[in-house]
RNA sequence: GCGGACGUAGCUCAGUUAGGUAGAGCGUCGGGUUGUGGUCCCGAAUGUCGUGGGUUCGAGCCCCAUCGUUCGCCCCA
C-alpha cells in the first residue's frame, strides 16, 4: 500500500499558483488594513484549552476543536479562532498599550467538522480588531474599513449587502418587550439565527414552541414575528423604537452612507453565533441570488479582556476568511492571475552555462528574480516552460550575445522581442514592475 | 454526528442491458535539420477503472465495507 498523496482532510495543499493567489489575497488585506493604521500582531496556534472554555458556546470545545493532551498532561487545543488569543494579549498587557490598538493578523485556523463549500477544516482568516473606543466610530471605522477591503479587490456595492443589528436591541426586545425568561431568550436566539433557512410556518411552529401557553395566548407569536420581519427602523413598534440601540443603529448608518456606503440594510434577524457579542453585530452577504450566502462580519465584544482579570476594553472587530472571500472572488470573476515572483527566464542558447554565470549573477545583483533554464533543450522549449510558469520575460543567452555584450529580451505575453544592454534590460524589467 | 451524489490516464470526462489486448480531448515528451513559444502536421509514454471483500463461467459496470471528494443538515469563526 503506497503511501497517499493526499493532503489531510479539509485542509489544502498550496502550490505555487495556489500559493501565489493566496498571496495576492493577503497582500491587498495587509494594504488595506495598514492604510488604516492598524499593526500585525501574532499568537501561536496552540493554546490552553481552557481559554476557549469560558468564553465560547460548548459546542465549539466538545465537537469542533482539535485537541489533545501534551507530554506535561496539559490539555492543549488548536486554535478555532483568533479572538480569545488577541484578547488573551492585550489583558496580559492591559496597563502598558496605548490605546486605541488598531491589531491585525491573517492566522490559520482549525474546526473539526466535516467541509462543505465554504467551510474547511483549516482555514486562513483576517482578523481585525480595535481596541479601547466605547464611541460609535468605532463601529463606523471597522465597517469602513470592512467595505474597503472589498473595495480594493474591486468588488461592486452592489455585489454584497452590509448587514447590521444590535444585540441589545434583540435582548431587550425579547425580554423587556415579550417579556421572555432568559433560557426563553437564549433558545429563540438560536431560532431566530436560523429563520433564513425556514419557511415563516416553521419558524412560528418553532418560536411557539418555545412560549408558554399564557404567552402564546397573549399574540407573543405574532409580535415577534410583526418585529423580526422589519427592514426599516423606523417601522419598529414604538415600545422598541425608543430604545437607545436604535438610535445608534440610527446614526451607524448615517455615518456609514457618509462615507459612500449605501448598501447597508438593518437586518433584525441578524445574530451571529458567538456568546460575546455584546452589542452591534454586522455581517456582509454576497448579494447574488445564487450565492446568497454569509461571507464573514464581526461586531462588539466589550466583555472578553475582562475575563482575564483585568478591567475590561471594549472591543469591536471582525474575522474574513479566505475561502468565502475566495469563492466571492472568484464567483464574480473578480480574481486576477498574478505573475510569476520570477521575472526573467534565461533562455541558454548553447552550450554556455559557465560563460553566462556572470551575465546572470549582474542581473540578481540588479536585484531581479531570475530563474535559468537548465534542461539543455532546444530554446522553443525552454520558452514554453516560461509561458507555462507564466514569467513575464525571457533574456536569450548565447556566445554571440556574450561576446557583444547585447541581448535579446523578450516580452512572453505580447511576443514583443528586443536587444538591449544589459542595464537597458534590466530597467525596461523594474519598470514592467509596477 | 446525519442524509444525498460522485470516485476510470496529469486534467476534464466517455465507456450502452456485466463478455475480447479499457477510450477521447486537453496536457506531457520527442520530431517537422542546427538561436525563439502560444497555430498546424507526425510520433510516443502513461491507467493493477480509489481500496478491500463478495456474487458470477466472466465486473469499470451488480452487492457490502472502507477511504476520499462534493452538496446539504447540525453547528458556526
Amino acid at each position: 500500500m503506497p503511501l497517499s498523496t493526499q493532503p489531510y482532510k479539509g485542509a489544502r495543499d498550496f502550490y505555487p499558483p495556489d500559493k501565489r493567489l493566496q498571496k495576492y489575497l493577503f497582500k491587498t488585506m495587509r494594504k488595506v488594513v495598514e492604510r488604516f493604521g492598524y499593526e500585525e500582531y501574532d499568537a501561536p496556534i496552540l493554546e490552553s484549552l481552557e481559554l476557549y472554555l469560558a468564553k465560547t458556546g460548548d459546542e465549539i470545545i466538545n465537537e469542533q476543536t482539535y485537541t489533545f493532551t501534551d507530554r506535561g498532561g496539559r490539555q492543549i487545543a488548536i486554535r478555532p479562532e483568533m479572538t480569545p488569543s488577541v484578547s488573551r494579549m492585550v489583558a496580559a498587557q492591559r496597563q502598558q498599550l496605548t490605546y486605541p490598538l488598531r491589531w491585525y493578523s491573517i492566522p490559520n485556523l482549525w474546526r473539526y467538522e466535516r467541509p462543505q463549500r465554504g467551510r474547511l477544516r483549516e482555514h486562513w482568516q483576517l482578523n481585525v480588531d480595535l481596541f479601547g473606543i466605547e464611541e460609535l466610530t468605532a463601529e463606523h471605522e471597522i465597517i469602513q474599513l470592512a467595505d474597503t477591503i472589498l473595495q480594493e479587490f474591486k468588488a461592486k456595492r452592489s455585489q454584497y449587502t452590509i448587514k447590521i443589528n444590535s444585540r441589545k436591541l434583540t435582548n431587550s426586545f425579547m425580554t423587556d418587550y415579550l417579556n421572555l425568561s432568559t433560557v426563553q431568550s437564549q433558545t429563540l436566539g438560536k431560532l431566530i439565527d436560523r429563520m433564513h433557512k425556514m419557511t415563516m410556518a416553521e419558524f412560528s411552529a418553532d418560536a411557539e414552541a418555545i412560549l408558554s401557553p399564557s404567552q402564546r395566548d397573549k399574540g407573543i407569536t405574532s409580535k415577534l414575528l410583526d418585529s423580526l420581519t422589519v427592514k426599516d427602523l423606523n417601522e419598529l413598534p414604538d415600545e422598541i423604537y425608543r430604545n437607545n440601540s436604535v438610535s445608534e443603529l440610527k446614526r451607524l448608518i448615517n455615518l456609514l452612507h457618509g462615507s459612500d456606503i449605501k448598501n447597508i440594510e438593518f437586518d433584525f434577524t441578524l445574530m451571529r453565533g458567538f456568546d460575546y457579542y455584546t452589542d452591534i453585530v454586522f455581517e456582509i452577504f454576497d448579494a447574488d441570488p445564487e450565492n446568497n450566502r454569509s461571507m464573514f462580519g464581526g461586531g462588539r465584544f466589550d466583555g472578553l479582556v475582562g475575563l482575564f482579570g483585568v478591567e475590561p476594553v471594549p472591543t469591536i472587530g471582525f474575522g474574513m476568511g479566505d475561502v468565502t472571500l475566495f469563492n466571492f472572488l472568484e464567483s464574480h470573476n473578480l480574481l486576477p492571475k498574478p505573475k510569476s515572483e520570477t521575472e526573467a527566464y534565461v533562455v541558454l542558447v548553447g552550450d554556455v552555462y559557465e560563460q553566462a554565470q556572470k551575465t546572470i549573477n549582474l542581473l540578481r545583483g540588479m536585484d531581479l528574480n531570475i530563474a535559468v533554464d537548465l534542461s539543455g533543450r532546444k530554446p522553443a522549449s525552454q520558452i514554453k516552460n516560461a509561458v507555462k510558469k507564466e514569467i513575464a520575460y525571457a533574456i536569450f543567452i548565447g556566445e554571440k550575445d556574450l561576446a557583444e555584450g547585447q541581448f535579446n529580451l523578450k516580452n512572453l505575453a505580447t511576443g514583443n522581442e528586443e536587444r538591449h544592454s544589459l542595464e537597458r534590460i534590466v530597467s525596461m524589467i523594474k519598470d514592467h514592475r509596477k
